[in-house]
DNA sequence: GGCCCGTCTGTGACTGTGTCACCCAGCCGC
DNA sequence: GCGGCTGGGTGACACAGTCACAGACGGGCC
């Protein structure tokens, strides 16, 4: 059976399409993977099958912040601006986990553009989407306070209750310096609305979270 | 004349969609219209013809942020996010200038987008920009100190060596509050970099103002 | 001219954030 | 036990955002 049958968004293409498509190979990528880093050029589209992704925006100190991440079934939207007239993107995308991933090469997706309205759709929706994100990501970065957006992400990526993560890699998500996290986090403990191990963060008071995540913490 | 030879992009459209599209009104904007705000549904596909347009982003505090600006022939890509899937956006457009646009109704927009590879390839172009120069906005806010998006803002609209606006406008273009920078533009004035009058900034020496716009003021 | 009023700008105080420089506590391999 | 590594804590400091207020300037009006 082909990947296209996994494939979300792409339910109803054309079976010619689908026969054209349904052909290329699907890539493993293991965890830690660096699909592509700044300057580099798009080689094509990529959509990914299983797995996640995060794409990571780098600043000049090293400091970084997640800029979205791909869950199966959606497309890596950066690697097609350069296919579409853009320039190269900034940003360095990182396996997050094993994934599976299927490389359209430029000249298939570009025919496909033009034949396939269902295909066409399909990446139009993740444009849209991705934009609609970003600039969601920026109104939070430039309006929103720290302590806001940790307990917001700290809800978000709670499993079971805890969240498993160094500071370090908190702030990165949120786009703050490790420091920073730690002293909220302390405060947050302080306050009794979450619990910290080595590694681990485990949320005492989801309620109250929320409460912050939501405050438009105006800074 | 039909208004299309006036739009940059949509040189080479086909003949039978240029009789159809070329047939749609130019409205006028006068100056300082809101052309959409937050929450509103998308009415279509919007061609700016002439003048400029800002979008902002706005903050629960009421501070804003200048998304980007719309020059002619570019398209307003935020109105195209609710016919493509996208939800509302959030921001506000305004019309920085008096000026002409078109607006292409929903169903003729997604009749055009399935039957003309030119008018598709445009309003992927403009997609492709907008969501690379938001990234770009959100790695200078992210990551770039104020003094050092001053200086860039300063010499970006400089037409003839002085930029003529208030504090708070550039506090808006850049993204911050009037206060810092009435003290930036202070410290930029006692160096020698500019002089500052009511509602007027001269620039003095452009080079170190360079200098200043791209020292990658890790913040 | 003198006056009023709204806009623009300057300042001080205080808090939040980012950065630097360290130190400390666990953990692992040796 | 020892050394090295990683994760986490802390203090000092500079920059940024907010609030509250005080001048300073300009235009209209009498």
């Amino acid at each position: 059976m082909s990947w296209l049958a996994r494939a979300e968004g792409l339910e109803g293409i054309e079976p010619g399409i689908a026969a054209r498509l349904g052909m290329l190979p699907v890539s493993p990528l293991p965890k830690g993977k660096v699909l592509f880093c700044p300057g580099e050029a798009a080689r094509g589209f990529t959509i990914l099958l299983t797995g996640r992704v995060e794409v990571f925006l780098i600043g000049p100190t090293g400091r970084e912040i997640l800029l979205y991440a791909i869950e199966p079934g959606q497309s890596c939207v950066q690697s097609t601006l350069g296919l579409l007239g853009g320039e190269d993107y900034t940003g360095e995308a990182v396996a997050a986990t094993d994934c599976e991933a299927v490389l359209v090469p430029k000249d298939i997706f570009l025919a496909l553009m033009d034949e396939s309205p269902v295909f066409r759709r399909f990446v139009f929706g993740a444009f849209a989407q991705r934009l609609q994100s970003v600039m969601a990501l920026l109104e939070r970065v430039a309006f929103q306070k720290v302590e806001s957006r940790l307990a917001a992400d700290l809800l978000d990526r709670a499993a079971d209750g805890a969240v498993h993560a160094t500071h370090q890699e908190i702030a990165t998500r949120i786009g703050t310096a490790r420091e920073v996290v730690s002293r909220r986090l302390d405060a947050l403990a302080r306050a009794g609305m979450v619990r910290l191990d080595r590694g681990c963060v485990t949320i005492e008071d989801a309620p109250g979270l929320a409460r912050l995540a939501s405050a438009d913490g105006a800074r």
